[in-house]
Formats: C-alpha cells, sequence, structure tokens
DNA sequence: TGCAATTATATTGTGTGCAATATAATTGTG
DNA sequence: CACAATTATATTGCACACAATATAATTGCA
C-alpha cells in the first residue's frame, strides 16, 4: 500500500514514462527525417497523404489529433517546402484540398523504409508491441467519446 | 507477410499512438494543474522539487529528460509566478539552485489527489499499468546508453 | 428570401522542446 | 600561474501544440 506521498514521486508516475517516451520516439526518427528535411509531424501529414492522394484541412485534422492552431501554419511551411499545394475547393470555398506535389510524392520512396529502421532501434518483441499497441489505441478510444 | 505499404500503416500504429496517447494524457491533466495556474511540464519540475527539496538546473533536466532550452525559461516563469526561488551556489556561481517557496510548497497539498484522478481519468487494470511502466522505461534505459 | 446558426480554416498568444551557440565560472595542465 | 579545456546555465531561432478568437463561406429556417 503505496502512501500518498509515496503516489506523487516521479519515479511512480504512470503519465511521465509515456510522455517522455513519446518525445524519444520522436527523436529516434531525427536523424532519418533529417534527410528528408522534414519533421515528424510533417512526416505524419505526407503519411496521410500518401495513403489518401489528398485531403481536407481538417481531415488531416482528425486524421492525426491535431488542431488548424497546428495544421495550418505547418501546411504553409510544407507549401513552402514545395512538399504540397493548397487549393480552395470550387464547390464550396470554405475547404482547403491538399495535394501533394511531385516532389512529395517522391519523398515517398525515400521515407518507406524508415518503419523498419525505426521498428529495429525500439527494439521491442513482437508481444510488446502488439501490448503497446492495443493499450493506447484503448486508452485513445476510450477519451474520444 | 506484410507489404512495404502496409508495414507503412503498422508502424503507424506503434510510434504514431504513443505520440498521440501523450498528448492525449497531457490534456487528461490539464483540468486539474488548471486549477492551480501550473503547465504540466511545470507541475514535474515541481514534483522533483516536492521530492527533493531543493535541486540544480542541471539536476532538474537530468531528471526530466529536457535540456536547459527549455526548463530555463520555463523556471523564470515560475519564478515569476513566485513557486520557486532561483539562487546562485557561492561556492560555484556557476550552478543555480532551484527551491520551493511557500506558495510552491502549498501547491503540494492541493496536487496530492491529482495521481488518483488520473488513474480513475486513464482507467486500466494493473496489469496494464504494470506492463506500461516497465515496457517505456526498458526503451528509456536503453536508448540512454 | 433574409439572416442567424453552422462550418472550415486562419490567426493570435503563450508555452514548450530542441539544436546550436554564447557566456561566465571553474578546473586542469604545462 | 597563465590559459586552454571543461562545466553549468543562458540565449537564439525555429517548429510544434493548443486555447481562444476571428473570418469567410454555406446552410437552415422563420
Amino acid at each position: 500500500m503505496k502512501s500518498k506521498e509515496e503516489i506523487l514521486k516521479l519515479e511512480h508516475q504512470v503519465c511521465f514514462p509515456i510522455y517522455t517516451l513519446s518525445k524519444e520516439i520522436v527523436s529516434m526518427y531525427r536523424p532519418y527525417l533529417d534527410e528528408l528535411d522534414i519533421s515528424y509531424p510533417q512526416y505524419l501529414v505526407l503519411m496521410v497523404l500518401w495513403e489518401e492522394q489528398q485531403a481536407t484541412v481538417s481531415m488531416i485534422c482528425e486524421k492525426l489529433y491535431l488542431d488548424t492552431g497546428t495544421i495550418t501554419p505547418m501546411l504553409k511551411r510544407m507549401e513552402a517546402k514545395e512538399l504540397i499545394a493548397r487549393t480552395r475547393q470550387k464547390n464550396d470555398e470554405r475547404v482547403v484540398q491538399i495535394t501533394l506535389t511531385q516532389k512529395g510524392k517522391d519523398l515517398k520512396k525515400k521515407a518507406i523504409n524508415i518503419p523498419y529502421k525505426l521498428l529495429e532501434d525500439i527494439d521491442l518483441t513482437q508481444e510488446e508491441l502488439v501490448f503497446l499497441r492495443s493499450i493506447t489505441t484503448k486508452i485513445l478510444k476510450k477519451s474520444n467519446k
């Protein structure tokens, strides 16, 4: 039985390791993403587009659990780097369609091996990966109700 | 045997959920920490100080896996809020000692129940908690070599 | 149809987070 | 003992992340 004092200690926290782990994982991506001159969140945007061909701003926000305050300036930076194009939808001028430029499409080939490298670097067993995935998605599902 | 295309999605389900979960957990803290007028990283600094009474800047950096570029401005904001005091060490003027003010000490009483509330909100089983902690610390240990 | 809600995106402001660099104090070495 | 290396913290610059607010386009309803 832990005292309140004990519970407040950093070493006993559940959330702190996750918070730290998240940063650590992003930093594991850094050397690979540096080569492509993109950040981790930008890589996530590209993954959406590589899968969907095109997407609206709100679709990207929803898929990545980010809001327009984060996404809009990020998309502008990606546009400046000529990875994507932003165009207002003809039949509804509120909607902004995001599409890949040729440069953005080409990056996929260079990025295709990053997941393998990361899995190597993280070095977890299959069981651990499955468990980790199930727990994280469980919490996310619950909190999204 | 998964195609590269699919693996790209698979890893999307390992690293991305952790990244998202981390943000989700921080947002779970927000209502409780808003009452104390502190951010999650500031809460982490306070946890170190509640445990250690006092600490140097570098000790805090090490414990929280953050660097001075993050910590120094954060400590200044916490000093401005009169939660902590910053004093140069007499025998080595390079070192800055961080101590709690009375206001900083008093916050501990109000914060003592937050971990319980979070555990409730997260709603994981004991096994899941233990597993999560062990796996996150495993990766962190490995990457810190 | 007119205009108040709604919707999609953008903007503002604040606080991290980190790489790179700077600064000042201390230590180690010839 | 001088001074180059090291150490501890600070600063700069850039990119998120998110709450709050703004803006412009579209929808819905009296």
